[in-house]
DNA sequence: TATGAATGAGATTTCATTCAT
DNA sequence: TATGAATGAAATCTCATTCAT
């Protein structure tokens, strides 16, 4: 049973509503019943849209990742120095986790959970395609360690996720005034 | 007089369950009767040693992360000099999660959704008082970026999980050879 | 778009599969499962109807209750004097427990025990005013004794539900013969 | 497995912790763990005691009827006159339901439901032959009205029940004061 | 397409009773 | 006798999914 064309809005209204009761109480508190009646539609007609709730969650995965790519390489060109991508990319980035923090912080969930699919999550993956290119330029330019772009990602991105969630947990008071000293953290990590 | 005493083994058993059924597909995935079966017991006797699964699933937690800081600081001394510490903490903790990923992989679930209470997870956090001294006295001397201590522990601590998730999906090699490069991007990140 | 409803009479199959269960063997012997089966439905069909096992005896309470006091004022007149209502009052509960025994002695039994709400049961009592109304004028009038109106239920109504259950445990043979003089002792307790 | 001599004590806490659980919430809120916690003692020694549940609520109703009709009858003497001795009888019945609230709920419980064996509650009607002989007596010197005993029953004896369940549930406050008003209805209800 | 009703399978938890000491 | 641990069976309730319209 393919997705249908009509009523993005419903398509939409359900992942909305998936992403809100997956970040409030996890997945497992995240009924059909309650997505349904969160979106404003009958539970029935879910599977007009999804196959299953697994298939559900892969979507609204897919669609997450593609959004926060589409922020993070915005304005990226492939003309620009190492630094200046890099640069480029880590704000927007960050930009991204600050203004849209729950879907960052179900990306977070799901990157660190089994939730999704292995092969959905591979997939998400394809959409960094870009910064890993660039990082295996400053490598060859000898400006990057010379060491696994999981390292790079580990040490320059994936902090960005922590922060992050103390924010939403009020742990921690994150706001452009503190972001250059973020970004010195990131650019240390890696440089050589 | 005689009487059977409830078993540590048991205890650990469930726990130990637990962790494995967790860890192989989420909280949702790790039903008390699979539980039981896999700690060899009834699923009533579940209950004989915790209130109920979130109960269960939180002791679990508060367990794991013990055995994780009595790790973390197993020979570090206050007398040391920060960069001698943090070195000795940053081994342990990267020794941890490489020789206990599967308690490492569940730590990280946690930390990263809601699938614990939040009462419990502060709890955790008191375990990490001597790192956070001793970085408090690394900013006092000059040494470390003068910044909120979140910080430093996304850049230098919080990447190691990343590493460790992506060496158990394959995905990432990481062994005693590519150590030391790991933790310079740790100690550039923090550094002053 | 039309779609099947909540049928009433699923509804009612529930209570009336409740009520049977009830009295046969008191509500510890009346499981959900057995309810579902004895009413033709799936047990996931009765949270459809009611929010819990409570709420279902709690409704199945107050249903009864509200046919009992229908039946008990069915042809009562405020016009009437005080002993020709009180007659026509007492006559009808008479034959409510008489006719509809099954009903009657749940009602008994809700009555007696902790099995309902206590903020349901009061519902239930608004149900007898008209009666109590008429008591309070024959109070006026110096018909009746000059007491508590739960006394002169406690005589004139209540063992009504004591013969009704003996007869209903084979103990005892009510029949219209002798009604004539059971209401005489009825009478004969509340007059002055 | 016979009901052991020794440690009285034991078995009458486990009466007395039964019937308060069952007075507070019902027999399915009574469980055998809880009984024994109240009677300080472990839940395998009331079998030690008691065949099972239902034995032990059986043995209960007994008790409790025994000590009810003793009351009951402590001072009247088979001498005294029909009118004499349904006072004596009565106002002792009385002074139970007042002074004993506990133990006539209790009662009152059993029987208006099938908590108990059938065959347990005829062995509790034995106890009231001598006010059953006195009314059969009274009826053949012309006095009482000459219907089944069981009506007597009903409007003579049964109302306290109700009263005294009135008055557990605070709604009518039942005293020395007013005892002989409800003496009048209960001697009018069955006088000829 | 869209729905609310309906459900089978299974989740968590409880409980009367037995076990092992 | 007495116990606390242990449990099989069953209770209440939930939920992803399908049905019938």
């Amino acid at each position: 049973m393919a997705i249908r064309q009509k009523s993005t809005e419903k398509r939409t209204a359900l992942l909305q509503a998936t992403l809100n009761l997956v970040n409030d109480n996890g997945f497992h508190a995240a009924p059909m019943s309650k997505i349904a009646k969160l979106a404003g539609v009958s539970p029935a007609t879910i599977y007009l849209y999804f196959e299953n709730k697994q298939d559900l969650i892969n979507n609204l995965y897919i669609s997450v990742k593609a959004t926060f790519s589409t922020h993070a390489f915005k304005d990226y060109k492939e003309g620009m120095t190492v630094a200046e991508g890099f640069k480029n990319i880590w704000y927007n980035i960050a930009d991204y986790k600050l203004t849209q923090a729950e879907e960052a912080y179900f990306l977070s969930q799901c990157d660190n959970t089994t939730m999704i699919d292995e092969e959905t999550r591979q997939e998400g993956l394809k959409h960094l395609q870009p910064l890993l290119d660039l990082w295996k330029r400053g490598q060859e330019e000898g400006l990057l360690k010379n060491t696994s772009l999981y390292q790079l990602y580990a040490f320059s991105i994936y902090p960005l996720a922590f922060l992050m969630t103390m924010q939403k947990r009020g742990l921690y008071q994150w706001d452009t005034q503190n972001l250059d000293i973020v970004f010195q953290s990131a650019w240390d990590s890696i440089k050589k």
